[in-house]
DNA sequence: AAAATTAAATTAAACGTTTGTTTAGTTTAA
DNA sequence: TTAAACTAAACAAACGTTTAATTTAATTTT
């Protein structure tokens, strides 16, 4: 199954209408619309709706190569680690929000049928690789010991996405006028802030 | 519109499918079925499913008042008050939990025909009220003055509901192998850990 | 207190739409 | 000439809602 720039653009379209309207408010005539093809299209190309969900979640997950091996390096303290782990990861989640949302919400139905296997192997691997920073970093001292590492991962992308869901809340109270403020905003203050966070967390004295 | 028992239950059943399923993956036959009455109570006490969804918003929102003022003194240090105020806002959220999560998802859809407009209200209520006792805290010294208040929320919040719609993963990262096993899990270390959190970001010197 | 009357609660069936998918035919490109 | 791409139309199933009839409960009249 090759990735035809037609299958690429219904993947793109429906992302978009997903992370709107959720998976069950879309409709593949709305994508069809959206895409400027024909309903039957959906059908020709992907099989199904919930398999054109899984077809993009794998386009998107794809390129999701680790970049975080190649730019970390064993040379570094553990905090620097840490702060380079959630930079990559931030901007990474943010770049890919729409998909994110959608496997949030979707992954918790009773009801799914929809095959989330690889993204959750992916989330597995981010949890062992975090575990081993802080615990290199709790063995050689420089972090607190008495800090469950399993749960620094919530605390670092439940920031960023409870902001990224209250998106609308945030705007208004930062006055961010556009998507483009958005983006700075994640960047030079959302970030900064998670990464002092978690500094504070693992390195302050009682 | 007074609230007889069955307005209740059929609310109650609402919720619980809403949250599993997604407002748009559950139908009024489902609601109906799983309630016990004939689906056409539904619009006959309502009028419609989007009116059901909001009759049941503001049924647990009256469950809300303010039990914050009640327990949290003017005596107490700014510290004290944070880790008052988390131990009470993830208490109430956790045992609504299931009607957040719904908020969480329809709030953010852009065909949304659905008023959240009291719970908005809600949520701009919490920010006033952490940004008040951190400003005072920032004050009086015992805080750093380098922390935007606006961001410690998405902190709170989100550290507890990525670990609430991770559930399934959290479970078997942290055998907790029953709904009372997670309970106490977020009363005894989840809420600890939001709370070491803040403070270490509040209070560490760098 | 019993009967008659009225209102509320409940039901099964039907309403018109919309849903995802399939068919059978046509156009396009190799 | 053959396979792939694409289309309009049709499919049955499910959707939220309404209708009209019936049962239950409450109120009023005798």
């Amino acid at each position: 199954m090759k990735l035809s720039e037609k299958k690429i653009q219904i993947m793109e379209v429906a992302e978009k209408l997903f992370a709107e309207n959720g998976f069950d408010g879309t409709s593949v005539r709305q994508i069809a619309k959206a895409a400027d093809i024909n309903v039957a299209m959906i059908s020709y190309y992907f099989g199904s709706k919930e398999k054109l969900l899984e077809a993009m979640l794998l386009f998107r997950i794809s390129d999701y190569m680790s970049e975080l091996q190649s730019t970390i390096t064993p040379a570094m303290t553990p905090l620097e680690k840490i702060n380079c782990f959630i930079n990559i990861v931030i901007t990474r989640v943010h770049r890919n929000r729409r998909m994110h949302k959608i496997v949030n919400f979707e992954y918790t139905k009773d009801s799914r049928t929809i095959d989330f296997d690889k993204y959750i192997d992916q989330k597995k691997e981010n949890y062992k690789i975090v575990e081993e920073f802080i615990k290199s970093g709790q063995q050689d001292g420089s972090f607190r010991k008495d800090i469950t590492p399993v749960l620094v991962v919530p605390t670092i992308l439940g920031t960023y996405l409870h902001f990224y869901y209250n998106k609308r809340f945030f705007q208004s109270v930062l006055t961010l006028p556009d998507e483009a403020a958005i983006e700075h905003y994640v960047h030079d203050t959302l970030i900064p802030h998670i990464q002092n966070t978690i500094k504070a967390l693992l390195t302050y004295e009682k």
